[in-house]
DNA sequence: TGACCTTTATATCGATCGATATAAATTGGG
DNA sequence: CCCAATTTATATCGATCGATATAAAGGTCA
């Protein structure tokens, strides 16, 4: 008698209550994401990433189904933790745009808020290195994880800040042109990710600080308020 | 006797005037820098840049040494083809500032001038996209051609720009802001070049056609205009 | 504790990788 | 026109790739 079909690989996460199988692709993420965002993912080896993950190889196979489905779950994941850094400083701006605010100065103090956040989320912690190497592959040359990365981190992100952006000129001007903007102003920050080390080296940054943090902070403040203040066609 | 040493691979550009050799190294470049940047220097096969190219795998080697050495001579092709296109709009920036030039509505006008010609040649023409996905993937992940691209790229460029912006606030300000800003205002333009293809659907544009382009240039100049009005400081 | 399911470990397959040895064809100077 | 150098084409090597068959070990619950 074979050995039969014991042990087909799955596509999801395991039903059962192991507790050990969620440490193991915990493990398996941490070490594939930074290997996609450094390699590729044609570039990354499964054996690297399971060497580095502490595993054997086949093991990605059984908690992940394949190599590209361990890509898509490596977006999944990196857009689950983006989300929950930025929550914070989403939350009220989300808020008051469902309510259809109107009070333009607020909406001003929340993109700077949202944009505080980000910067926060995105230059601040070493993680977001990682991830932006990531996303902007993918973004590039789009493959298995465009979708999710597009659905669930570009187009919703680009779209709050173009909101926020109209709203906190009164609604006067164009939302495509306030989406625009938004999309060049969140832009930006790819010199302190992708670009980090380029930018370090420019400014001749050991290391990014509390007082590199601030004047980041301030050139970005800075943005926010020249673009508010001008309303598209008005010039 | 042995066949010997009648074919030695060679690193550097055959010294004789066979013409059709530099023809095949054009063809072969042109094939592997979107090879390339679309799949990294590992995800990216010989045999298919071989292919593309329209010649057999063993030219590769024999042309440009190795698959890095074809890698290398890739950074030097981009280069040489940005310079090429932003040499008109750079050539009067450097000789202003090589003169020591302090107009400072001069200097406005020339890092408009600069912006101008960048937002054309990286936004307007196709090949930039290209090169785009090459540049970002060397400058976040540094292999062998990283060098290259940030000492006749990236920090010229951007020392350029900042020169510009110190020189248009009438010398006031910090160099080191002009700096940061200058890093900042560069990757602003990252939203048309690796990122074209989202920014493209979060605007609902199909291409970036002549009304497109304008809408970039109008919101660059914006930019370029506030980043002058405020001297850093003075606040 | 024992039966069953999940998870991990070992071994190996076929495909593809970059590189090179070698041979044939092509090119240009004398 | 011919010889020598250059360039292109063929065949193949060892290494590494992702995937899977199979076996062993570990965990869960009756």
């Amino acid at each position: 008698m074979p050995y039969g079909r014991r042990m087909a690989p799955r596509r999801s996460a395991p039903r059962g209550s192991y507790a050990k199988s969620a440490d193991t692709r915990r493990a398996i993420l941490d070490a594939a994401i930074p290997a996609f965002a450094e390699h590729g993912p044609e570039g990354a080896s499964t054996r690297g990433i399971a060497t580095a993950a502490g595993v054997n190889q086949p093991a990605l196979n059984y908690h992940f189904g394949s190599k590209d489905g361990l890509y898509r779950q490596c977006a999944e994941a990196i857009v689950d933790r983006f989300a929950l850094s930025m929550g914070e400083s989403t939350a009220p701006a989300v808020e008051f745009l469902a309510a259809g605010g109107s009070d333009a100065a607020r909406a001003h103090a929340l993109l700077n808020g949202v944009m505080h956040g980000l910067v926060d989320t995105l230059v601040a912690s070493t993680d977001a290195q990682v991830w932006s190497g990531f996303v902007a592959r993918e973004m590039h040359a789009p493959g298995e994880a465009f979708a999710v990365l597009y659905d669930r981190l570009w187009q919703p992100g680009t779209e709050l800040a173009a909101q926020l952006i109209h709203a906190a000129r009164g609604r006067r001007g164009g939302i495509e042109t306030a989406r625009l903007e938004a999309a060049m102003l969140i832009s930006n920050l790819v010199a302190f990710t992708s670009g980090r080390r380029v930018t370090k080296k420019i400014m001749g940054w050991p290391e990014i600080g509390p007082d590199q943090l601030a004047a980041v902070r301030r050139s970005i403040a800075r943005q926010v308020d020249a673009l508010v203040a001008v309303v598209p066609g008005d010039e």
